[in-house]
DNA sequence: ATATCAGTTTAGAATGATTCTAAAGTGTTG
DNA sequence: CAACACTTTAGAATCATTCTAAACTGATAT
């Protein structure tokens, strides 16, 4: 608890009530890959009742520190991971199935980046199923 | 324009006026990369007005029928890209700048698929600056 | 040719995730 | 504990996309 305030606070993150109850749920120790939607019904499992605006900020809080990174595998919802290290993904747009791929891969053969761009990061999807 | 007439037949897709137009912009040899948005503006330039229910409409029977791809790169549209073949993309959100890679690329150290699920493609998104 | 009908197009409404607004609430600092 | 900047929130607004159901049109049979 006073780890979460300490956590937030180092994040430049203000220490809330609410930013309490998020971070203690996201960052409990296993990966979690979450949407604001499953977010707030979890949350709402547990009893507590954040408003949809305040997940939404917070996963943007969250994710504009570092905290979180966010995955765009599918048009109609934004998902936020908690593994922030470099990893790729098995998704199952069908199934809503998506795990990390943490095991180290390699991109072989890309062509020379774009003249004046910089390369931000190498993200592969593995699409299952169809 | 009695081959993109073919071209749609053959494709189990009736030939009708905005079908017709949209394929002869689409499919007239270079590769393309559209939002549902950026077709119907694209269009409109050259005083074909369709209205983007038939757009929408249009770009997923299309796609249904193989003769586009569809990209989720970012969170807030959709893309569909006129090359079918196998390849990758470099992109930047902040530029909406999006190109093929069509060099082959090569994904090495896969962990082993999920049980019961098959991958239905690997894709590479090379995003840029940030 | 023409009637018929399934397949299409369309305007406008509806949807749904996300963002915005602006008013009320709450950490933090002195 | 005063004062203020930062947060939270309900509800409205936004925006891409989908839906609805009425009008239209390509294909087929006569």
């Amino acid at each position: 608890m006073n780890d979460i305030k300490q956590f937030l606070r180092s994040n430049a993150l203000r220490p809330t009530k609410q930013r309490i109850v998020i971070a203690g749920y996201l960052f409990d120790g296993t990966d979690k890959h979450v949407t604001a939607e499953s977010l707030s019904t979890e949350l709402a499992k547990r009893k507590h009742i954040i408003s949809l605006a305040t997940i939404y900020n917070t996963l943007h809080d969250f994710y504009e520190n570092g905290l979180l990174k966010k995955l765009t595998l599918s048009a109609d919802r934004v998902y936020f991971d908690t593994n922030t290290d470099d990893h790729h993904h098995f998704y199952s747009e069908k199934e809503q199935f998506l795990i990390d791929i943490n095991k180290n891969i390699k991109v072989n053969g890309l062509p020379k980046t774009p003249k004046n761009k910089k390369i931000n990061k190498v993200e592969v999807i593995v699409h299952l199923d169809k």
